[in-house]
DNA sequence: GCCAACGTTGGC
DNA sequence: GCCAACGTTGGC
């Protein structure tokens, strides 16, 4: 099983739109990145990944767990993307934020930190535990 | 709102 | 296949 970090900024769709979505989930539209792609294409379902916010707030907020795999994004023509579609399962109860990260030890190597514009990226198992341990959940 | 970083496009 | 121009993302 594998982690990763979805990026969206909130006044788009944010956790809040996620939660709303409650275990149906929602497709993760809208990459046109090939990286991001290509690692949306390696997810399987069961797979974990932290919900961030961009722009606004720049934190950590919640957990999401993916629940299809890589299929066509419906809001595009275009044949070269696709989506995975995944479900909230909790809220952080402490949101971590950006600048928490950049300063966290183990946690200087993450893609959130260094490559500031990848949308979906993965995650290790030790940045994983460190996150959760920051936002206040039980390793 | 600005700008740096980066990815993509398209001319050659 | 190279590279300049352009567009977008996202932190500040």
């Amino acid at each position: 099983m594998a982690y990763w970090l979805f990026k969206s900024e909130p006044d788009v769709f944010g956790w809040s739109h996620q939660t709303a979505k409650g275990d149906a989930g929602e497709e993760w539209t809208g990459v046109r990145n090939y990286q991001a792609r290509n690692n949306m294409r390696a997810m399987k379902v069961g797979d974990l990944g932290f919900f961030y916010h961009s722009n606004i707030g720049k934190e950590i907020v919640g957990i999401v767990e993916v629940i299809r795999e890589s299929a066509p994004d419906s809001t595009t023509d275009d044949p070269r993307w696709d989506c995975v579609m995944v479900r909230a399962v909790k809220a952080l109860p402490n949101p971590v934020t950006l600048e928490e990260c950049k300063v966290e030890p183990g946690l200087e190597k993450m893609a959130l930190v260094n490559n500031t514009r990848l949308s979906v990226q993965p995650v290790t198992a030790e940045e994983w535990a460190i996150i959760c341990r920051m936002g206040g959940l039980p390793a």
